[in-house]
DNA sequence: AGATAATCTTGACAGCGTTCACATAAAAAT
DNA sequence: ATTTTTATGTGAACGCTGTCAAGATTATCT
């Protein structure tokens, strides 16, 4: 009992088994790519920092790919915990929670670009994917499709109109996302009050987000 | 005279200096991009294709990373060209010009979609580019901003407003041309008509480029 | 013609993704 | 409680990659 009982313990410190070395690889996968940016990540790399073999990660991900759509997985759920936040802190008019949503999504990215640019990857090889992301996806999906219509800019009776209304929305939030971060709008950012200002007339004027 | 003349033939066959490598190396890394995608570009493989050896190329790049910004330019230079052909066809109409500006920019994307992402990227890190290109793009930039003027979209006595207006412009396009193939979409693509039809409505849903 | 600069080759280095054979620990079965 | 199976780790190896240094070959300039 004077000896240390954490999960198997072996003699020179660290056990054998790691404990949870999926979830590890996830999370020091995600630190480099935040850090260093996606090209950075090598496999060997992530075992390194993980304190493990370079063949570990095998045990776990078939393909350095699959570790790295993990990765942008993790980052879709981070993405919808944060909107959630927002949304709950937001005032129940219809306009202004779509402009939430907007908002969010691009902090979001401003904030994490090399994350949203996996999860973009990863969003764009879906058929790929387990299914649960398809419902994952498809959820947020549904979010933004009923804040359209809470806010008057799809007919609800026309189904066609309502996921052209989103997947425009959709759009336009992401060239924001992708675009609005380039030091090229530096000046225009200043000049119309403040980054977060642009985002929002940059919303605005992309009319997927604006009330008529 | 009888002898092959042609630039300094060796007797095996091919000359051992290549001519004009610089240009065949960005040929072959752009023909395996458009084939293969981005990430199944090497060096040694781009060297390979040329016909050379695998350390010829830093005689012309300092970089792998050179050589790509370099595939990236020239995409950028082959879509100012295309969009010359597309407007030129076009009527005077300011909004069939805007139109076909956002048409030919998301077509140009969905055909070539790996050169696109380049293309981002290289858009992404124009700060540490040569000079001209900076040029090239503002001349494209300054190409959609008249356009928009034309059309209406932007009051011409605002320069804010007339920036605004281009970007909003630029970033709903880049979010089309890039979320626009998804295969998720495929139902709606038909359901609306065909993927030409699919493109024009989104375009038009962010608003800035429809007529108010 | 001779010197200088540009271009290409050969050979080498470390690092990468991946696989295979094997070691160890945990879980399941007896 | 012991054995067997399964899960999870290690080590060494393969071919590939980006990159560099030293030497060979050709073009260019005086």
């Amino acid at each position: 009992m004077t000896d240390t009982i954490e999960p198997t313990t072996a003699a020179d410190g660290r056990p054998y088994h790691h404990g949870d070395l999926r979830h590890a690889l996830i999370q020091a996968a995600r630190a480099i790519i935040i850090r260093d940016g996606a090209q950075a990540l090598s496999l060997r790399g992530v075992a390194r920092e993980a304190g493990v073999s370079p063949a570990a990660p095998y045990h776990h991900f078939k393909d350095k790919q699959e570790l790295v759509l993990a990765v942008g997985q993790l980052g879709f759920e981070e993405l919808g915990v944060v909107m959630e936040q927002e949304l709950a802190k937001c005032s129940d008019d219809p306009h202004e929670r779509l402009t939430t949503i907007g908002v969010t999504y691009v902090l979001f990215a401003r904030d994490n670009p090399a994350l949203y640019r996996l999860m973009y990857d990863c969003a764009r090889n879906m058929e790929a994917l387990p299914p649960d992301v398809h419902e994952k996806d498809h959820s947020a999906y549904a979010i933004v499709r009923s804040a359209m219509i809470a806010a008057g800019l799809a007919d609800p009776d026309d189904p066609v109109a309502i996921e052209l209304a989103t997947t425009a929305g959709w759009c336009a939030a992401h060239g924001v996302a992708e675009m609005g971060g380039f030091a090229q709008f530096d000046p225009l950012k200043t000049a119309v009050g403040g980054e977060l200002n642009f985002y929002r007339e940059l919303l605005k004027r992309t009319g997927a987000f604006s009330a008529r």
